[in-house]
DNA sequence: CGACGGGACGC
DNA sequence: CGACGGGACGC
């Protein structure tokens, strides 16, 4: 991947030598930082590209970095950091993807401590990511990604249940892949809308496996909460590729296009919850007015 | 283990 | 329990 990350979240005041601070607080050393700007105005794009030495270096500074607070920033600012490179891109949009989904991840688990367990048994692994909300703490689950179908199959049942990595044993799952940016395909064709549509379709077969349905539920709602364009253009495609399918199957689908709202709704029962929780405004509140890092305090 | 509806593109 | 990632490619 070229020995860089992606960075983002970037504010307009951060100047490259500011994030090359902040790397170093955190003890990583990059060998440069370049912040992007737009090519017409000249203003900062809100994102900016991190050269390291090695990719290892960069992979690991970004498992170690990705989520944490950037020091110096207040309101408080948070590293997202992703792997970079063109080359990178344009394969992530063709392979396949091997991921698992973990879940049942105590609050100390991060993007490291994940990644190191998964490392240590599997070589093919690519990212760990525990999903943080918007306040930065953990949702207790995450994905990690695997270079090959073995290994993300070996751990689907060998990590399963595996203690050592937080105070609670890991619940593992396959992961649902989540869908790239889809538009709807009724407008003008773009190379855009084209290369959606087709991920879409040929990643389609695993939601159809009756085993893991019920598995696979909630990740479902999720991709065709995307649109129901770009769901029925999916189907479309599998039934084109798949012509011994039966009205029952096309029936089935139609039935399931059907479960988008459910989830809508509970999602919005849960913001609803999340709300009227008073920790968590509590913890709102203090992330807003007086939590910050020490390196604040300790640079004045 | 397990569930069942909100709302209107862009040519 | 739960189902991501805002944003993306110059030198």
């Amino acid at each position: 991947m070229q020995c860089q990350l992606w960075m983002g979240s970037l504010e307009p005041n951060m100047t490259e030598s500011f994030i090359m601070a902040a790397f170093h607080r955190m003890g990583q050393r990059p060998l440069a930082v370049k912040v992007m700007r737009n090519k017409f105005t000249g203003e900062p794009a809100g994102y900016a590209f991190v050269h390291f030495q090695t990719d290892e270096e960069s992979v690991d500074a970004m498992h170690k970095l990705n989520g944490k607070p950037i020091p110096g920033t207040f309101p408080v600012v948070r590293f997202r950091l992703n792997t970079a490179s063109r080359e990178a891109r344009s394969n992530m949009q063709h392979e396949r993807e091997f991921s698992v989904w973990v879940g049942d991840l105590s609050p100390d688990v991060d993007d490291y401590s994940l990644y190191r367990v998964f490392a240590s048994k599997y070589s093919s692994i690519k990212t760990a990511k525990v999903i943080l909300d918007s306040s930065g703490y953990t949702k207790g689950y995450g994905f990690v990604r695997f270079g090959n179908e073995e290994e993300q199959r070996n751990a689907l049942y060998a990590m399963n249940g595996y203690t050592g990595l937080g105070s609670k044993p890991l619940k593992i799952c396959t992961a649902v892949p989540k869908p790239k940016t889809i538009v709807t395909t009724q407008s003008t064709t773009t190379t855009t809308t084209t290369s959606a549509s087709y991920n879409s379709g040929t990643e389609y077969n695993q939601y159809y496996d009756p085993s893991a349905y019920w598995q696979n539920y909630s990740a479902w709602s999720g991709y065709y909460g995307q649109g129901d364009q770009s769901a029925a253009a999916a189907a479309q495609a599998v039934a084109v590729a798949e012509p011994v399918q039966t009205a029952a199957a096309v029936k089935a689908q139609n039935d399931d296009l059907a479960l988008v709202d459910h989830k809508t709704s509970l999602d919005i029962d849960q913001l609803n919850q999340e709300f009227l929780d008073p920790e968590l405004s509590l913890w709102d509140s203090l992330e807003a007015s007086q939590w910050f890092p020490h390196e604040v305090v300790e640079a004045h």
